[in-house]
DNA sequence: ACCGTAACGGACGCCCCCGTCCGCTTGGGT
DNA sequence: ACCCAAGCGGACGGGGGCGTCCGTTACGGT
């Protein structure tokens, strides 16, 4: 088996570069509809290619779904800037709240992705850590505005991404709309009140070997 | 394939009474720990039988699942009816999210039977039903009681139990704390609060007939 | 102690997924 | 127009789960 992905799609002939985009392009959908479990098979036929053709552009699992989830990736550092840019960090931060749990309701394989550590995944174990790190800053200065409230871990985000995983719809819409008001749930349990009893201890998920927070 | 369980088990010559216990307990384990997608094989291997004894003994594996959690449907039971019976239906409500939240966390499989409507596990649909209603009941009085936020709907302790099933730690104690720091959140999040901003609308993902929780 | 039968479990055939090999097709440079 | 290598996909062997059959074992009533 390669162990490289191709490096160079733009030295390929013709043929073979619309195939690696039809590949990715029925990745993308079926990913995002059925989560990473889809058989590679699967996608192979969605995309009108034989299995040799998809194992040939993507030799493991892992290749493809880095290369399907750039997107996503990016549009999650988007997410994660634009709410850093807002002078007020905990608008901000809600922001960024209601904006991950929709994008993770709307793709069902990227949250597996994201939250995986798919081994090898070099570009989405990147995303993550940058995304982490960045809403660690806001949620100090958010803190900091009195409006978080103080015993909020970063811990606290990375449960509510997984918990946000746990939520299903029958339809996308419906997916959509719970993740919503889930979202608001959570909101309201951040923000800083002096009704609010403490919560219990926090718990500790980052630290996780690493290798499969996904299921 | 026989459709009925074998409904007589005292009728069972004794070695088979015998493994029909042992099977029993290595279900239990098995799904507790890793939830319902164990093989069956890897549960009559567990059990120390045959493929064939197993099968023969339940025919289907939800005639497995509905037998093997019958300790948990009757537990759950049990702190529904406590909650109720608190005179304080806001402090009995808390007591349910959290003792239920910690039930699921502790039982992997549980929450997939009784959130999945394993087709034909009528005993656990029969004992969510249940479940539901009294917790609908409690929670109307709670809203009396002005101490459950007026717009929260039946559907969301759904959406709670889907997202607890979505949080996972690589060890039960690491499983229950989170689960645990959730429940609180969660509850921070339902009580009624005149700073609470009023919520996305809710989401329907229940099949079922919507219980009126408006009055 | 004996024997009929309930109960057992190894082995079978089926299906689906995986990753690879190899003979055929086709792009694109000359 | 020709050619050949890049590219293709059908087919293969391996592995694992499924549900069932049937020859063997051992319970328990007499």
């Amino acid at each position: 088996m390669r162990v490289v992905a191709d490096p160079f799609p733009h030295t390929l002939r013709s043929d073979a570069r619309d195939n690696r985009e039809r590949i990715l392009d029925a990745a993308r959908a079926l990913f995002s509809a059925d989560g990473l479990d889809v058989p590679m098979r699967e996608v192979a036929r969605r995309a009108g290619v034989g299995p040799a053709t998809l194992y040939r552009r993507f030799p493991t699992k892992q290749m493809l779904v880095a290369e399907a989830f750039a997107d996503q990736l990016h549009e999650c550092r988007a997410i994660v800037d634009e709410g850093c840019a807002d002078p007020d960090p905990w608008r901000g931060l809600c922001l960024v709240i209601e904006r991950i749990c929709e994008l993770h309701a709307r793709d069902r394989g990227f949250t597996q992705a994201f939250l995986s550590t798919y081994p090898g995944v070099k570009d989405v174990a990147a995303g993550r850590e940058y995304t982490v790190k960045a809403v660690a800053e806001l949620a100090r200065r958010a803190k900091e505005a009195g409006r978080l409230r103080s015993d909020f871990v970063l811990d606290d985000l990375i449960l509510v991404l997984m918990a946000n995983k746990g939520i299903h719809a029958t339809s996308t819409v419906g997916q959509v709309k719970a993740s919503r008001r889930f979202a608001g749930l959570v909101i309201q349990a951040f923000e800083a009140c002096p009704r609010h009893a403490p919560l219990p201890p926090p718990a500790r998920l980052t630290s996780a070997p690493a290798h499969d927070l996904s299921r």
